[in-house]
DNA sequence: TCACCTATTCATCGAACGTTGAATTGACAT
DNA sequence: ATGTCAATTCAACGTTCGATGAATAGGTGA
């Protein structure tokens, strides 16, 4: 009873690891299951066996950690509620309970996971597929994130605070998505692995816009300065 | 003389605007030439013969709408910045003039810029070559705007400047996606493709979160409340 | 009219694709 | 030892892929 269990074997596993890895790089259509067995050093046919077809493999590799995930950023935002009772938390500790579990998993936890968040990116911005699998993952703790955001700001408009948030995970995406881009534009004075610069700075960044948007009723100088000119 | 061009057909045209849809649509490995071609009601060999392999037509399809585009860009900084002068310009009109030529076209001008720029949004987050496609397409363009928000923002740290816009951008990429994603999550308050309402909003929240990160040398609140706790 | 060049079609190449049925292995319970 | 069942391998199915060489069509200038 002290031995593991060895029956089940870890192929699957191995599957699912080399998916995330290249489904990570390539893209869901731009790699063939035959190229993640030979990865996984496994017989194709156990792709099948193991997981299903090819779409199916893609969601479990999704499912696999956004459970663990989710359970993780909700007990954060308790704690961060928790802590603040009983005022309502400020916005910065929100959202850093929102960004912080996934941004420090990804910096201190393992290429595995850092290859997850950068599909989690591409799956964000595809209209194929990503607004229906995002959605189904992680919406349910994204509504227990505004429920907090709207304690901390009260009487906010319905509409400025789901397109505030909307802004935020695009900053959050393309930040998973570790493309180098901002590595060039700056000379390399910015790194896009560099997850903890980012950590420090988006914070206050959203934070910020949050409270612009969210926060005051008067309507002098909230909205665009030209909105109409249709040029 | 009155008469068009007619020798060289339009064929080219028609195999780019297909490609555009399809490859907006399911990225680049999702489709094949052949149903480019099919879809452009073309020879699939008049692909190779107009513009070339597989990857030569996602990026002339990438090319052909950036050079109109960051011309308009560029035209709007240098007249918000004239209109200012000798003042700089606000931030807010700075990443007015960033935004609004994109997304204007994006609600007005036709089904192909809507696909282009969900292209765009994909290929920003895509890691096997987004970073090196956009720099080479838009970084000039980000780099005059850096530019102007340098006079906005004297003083300001570099780093925290290169990562504000990067936040930016990636919250305009995502809205570009149109995913659906927020449709969902806000039970159809808001929609994907109501650009006009991204717009009004993403200007104000992106310039507070400027102002926020790179308006104040004073240190305090800036940072992240609680940024080394590695859990 | 004829030669020329571009645009277009046709047919086909070898390779890789996703998936599956049938056969083989190996450990465990009876 | 024998039967059982999950795990694994093997071989092959039909399809589609990206690319290209050879043949054809069609307008233009000589």
């Amino acid at each position: 009873m002290a031995a593991p269990r060895k029956t089940r074997s870890n192929k699957r596993e191995r599957i699912l690891n080399a998916a995330e890895r290249l489904f990570a790089k390539k893209g869901f259509h731009g790699v063939s299951v035959r190229e993640i067995a030979r990865a996984a050093r496994v017989d194709v046919a156990l792709v099948s066996y193991h997981v299903g077809k090819k779409a199916e493999l893609f969601e479990a590799v999704l499912l696999r950690r956004a459970e663990m995930l989710n359970e993780e950023r909700l007990q954060m935002l308790e704690d961060c509620i928790a802590d603040a009772a009983p005022e309502p938390p400020s916005v910065e500790a929100i959202i850093d309970a929102f960004t912080h579990p996934l941004l420090n998993r990804s910096t201190r936890e393992g290429r595995g996971w850092k290859d997850y968040f950068s599909l989690v990116a591409q799956a964000n911005n595809n209209p194929e597929m990503g607004g229906v699998l995002m959605s189904r993952y992680f919406d349910p703790v994204v509504r227990r994130f505004l429920d907090a955001l709207r304690m901390a700001l009260p009487d906010c408009d319905e509409r400025d605070l789901f397109w505030s948030y909307h802004f935020l995970s695009g900053a959050l995406t393309l930040t998973f998505a570790e493309t180098g881009r901002i590595d060039n534009l700056s000379g390399g004075l910015c790194l896009s692995s560099d997850l903890d610069a980012v950590h420090e700075r988006l914070v206050p960044f959203a934070a910020a816009g949050f409270k612009r948007l969210c926060g005051l009723h008067d309507s002098a100088g909230r909205r665009n300065p030209t909105p109409a000119k249709n040029r």
